[in-house]
DNA sequence: CTGAAAGCGCTAACAG
DNA sequence: CTGTTAGCGCTTTCAG
């Protein structure tokens, strides 16, 4: 991380250095409404109308004020109108990490699907930590007029206190029963048992399992929907959400001699794939391998990932719609569960005939 | 992407059917200074200096303040509080597209930083589209008190116009000489003599680039740097950035008897390695193989990638800097170029003997 | 169709 | 240390 610093000093540049940081109303010598309409010759609710597009205004009018607006290099103030309207045209995104594609697809999703729609995205990331979670979602709330939270640790009790002051808002990623928000959310067990059915179906009859983070609920969805299949031996590997981890699970992989193995995502899948090839071990020759999620990678490993695939920028979408609805005062209130799909690449195959 | 949806009717919930989309001032019945400082029996001013955590309150009042503020849950109106400041407590981020690892990586250590100074985040995307982007970026900027814009393809002459009207605001992942912004890049020129040197010194002599999109900056330079290269023959195969492309270009690969393929990106290089595993070329026995950027997939490829890392989020965290040196009034305004450093994997190896 | 006037909720001198 | 007084810039009835 060395970085040579050019060190070229450049001129001030034309816009004086600007106090942004501590007072000054104003910024900058930008235009108020008030002196285009003085240049216009109108009153100020005239300007308004105009900036708004509203069709009651005599033509010429318009155009006079348009050409003031133009001449003075106006931009209505966002702050003035946000407060006058009592909205700030703004949504905002909280997740617990924007390192994971799961969160970046449903990021992507919603800032297209807002944007559409002339609103702005607010941004904020907990570093999976529940309790920041929610007072970062609190604040993100406050500075725009609806909230989406993919909130997958956090309690619970906490997030139904917390339900009002969130609203309006949606939940993604997961779903509680009697939720004050429509909730977005992926049918892990049905997508699991697409797994099983798949693998079993290959002749696999012992299964690894690389868990996700212990409090993830998407981990337990998927380990609960193991635990429940039938016809296997189900071996869990206590593991985690990232490559170096289904990396480092390569080893007790090949130890607990299951055939196959799940892993929690398709990152710690991948990680897998790498650490049984370093073994020597033949995917899906020696053992099978499926991941989750279905992260753009996963169709780029050696061998391509078998894994369930999740429509994670259609959530973004979806919530975004949820969203409208609700800032609409409608109701909005219905809950989505998505149904994954199963997409067999080539890191399955029949078990191993001996 | 099948949605089965619950359709669980849910309660309206406590909140009421809010009217946010349209008008009502009101954030719903949320308390105002004014019903705070009256309940408190206190000015507003009072309550205002309470809330910003002013020392020179009487700290009985401040307790009844307070007391008060708790009882009525009221909650500072940050449209309000934006208008009589001058300022919004928000920075803002444009960036071409969001399923790039690189922009990625900036909107991680921006958010990051500018969440650690208590700055929200304003993320827009441009879907690649330069005239688009200077849009967004002036748009976000109007809703924000600075600005950091990485936009790879618009014109100089274009982002010096708006330059005054952008600032303060920083460039990433580009330098315009003489430019009224600070600028953040990467020594792209060095990041290749670093691979072509490598590659020499195992001792190919021939070499197939894997071009990027033909309007991107990075991909200009990088170009340039290996048209510079003296001791080698370049075949230079037009690609793109993502995946599928460089996938794709693996037969012109084989086809143009290169003994080494640098890939404008990881991306392509990736895709370039699964398509060469796909022909039943080995890498890097028969060819070598190499990327840039050093993405968090690129050590997780068959064979782990040999590429060129660039400290990604460390750019967004020293973008923070400088947009906060600005903010300030202070200069803030020299450039910093990265050197990037090679990471040489397993893609790469000695040329085949014959 | 246009202007006058009254806020939106908060902050910041400036007096006391 | 606290209250008074002006705004910040825009929108929106309500008259005319």
């Amino acid at each position: 991380m060395s970085t040579g610093e050019d060190d070229q000093d450049q001129e001030a540049q034309a816009s004086p250095a600007r106090q942004a940081g501590r007072r000054g109303p104003r910024p900058a010598g930008s235009a108020t409404i008030s002196r285009v309409a003085e240049a216009a010759g109108v009153s100020r609710a005239t300007v308004s109308r105009v900036m708004n597009g509203s069709p009651t205004v005599n033509p010429e009018l318009a155009a006079r004020v348009r050409a003031a607006a133009e001449a003075l290099d106006y931009e209505p103030s966002v702050a003035a109108r946000s407060l006058a309207l009592g909205r700030t045209g703004t949504v905002s995104l909280v997740v617990p990490d924007l390192a994971n594609p799961l969160f970046q697809g449903v990021l992507r999703g919603l800032s297209q699907a807002a944007g559409k729609a002339g609103r702005r995205l607010l941004v904020a990331e907990s570093n999976e930590d529940p309790e920041e979670e929610t007072v970062l979602a609190l604040e993100a709330r406050r500075n725009s007029d609806g909230l989406v939270l993919a909130s997958p640790r956090a309690p619970d009790a906490r997030l139904c206190e917390l339900a009002a002051r969130l609203a309006p808002f949606v939940l993604v990623y997961r779903e509680i029963p009697g939720f004050g928000a429509p909730s977005l959310s992926v049918d892990n067990a049905a997508g699991i048992d697409d797994v099983v059915a798949h693998l079993t179906g290959l002749g696999h009859r012992h299964l690894a399992y690389l868990a996700g983070p212990p409090g993830s609920a998407a981990n337990c969805e998927r380990l609960a929907a193991l635990r429940a299949a039938t016809g296997i031996r189900l071996t869990e590997l206590p593991c985690g959400s990232m490559f170096d981890e289904g990396h480092a699970a390569a080893r007790a992989v090949v130890e607990c001699g299951a055939s196959a193995v799940v892993g929690f995502n398709d990152m710690v899948a991948s990680g897998a794939l790498t650490g049984l090839h370093e073994r020597g071990v033949q995917v899906p020759g020696d053992v099978s391998v499926t991941g989750f999620d279905d992260i753009p990678f996963a169709r780029y490993t050696t061998p391509p990932l078998t894994t369930v695939s999740i429509p994670k920028s259609e959530l973004g979408a979806q919530a975004w719609e949820r969203l409208w609805a609700l800032m609409n005062g409608e109701s909005g209130g219905y809950n989505a569960r998505f149904r994954p799909r199963l997409l067999v690449r080539d890191s399955t195959g029949p078990v191993r005939s001996y």
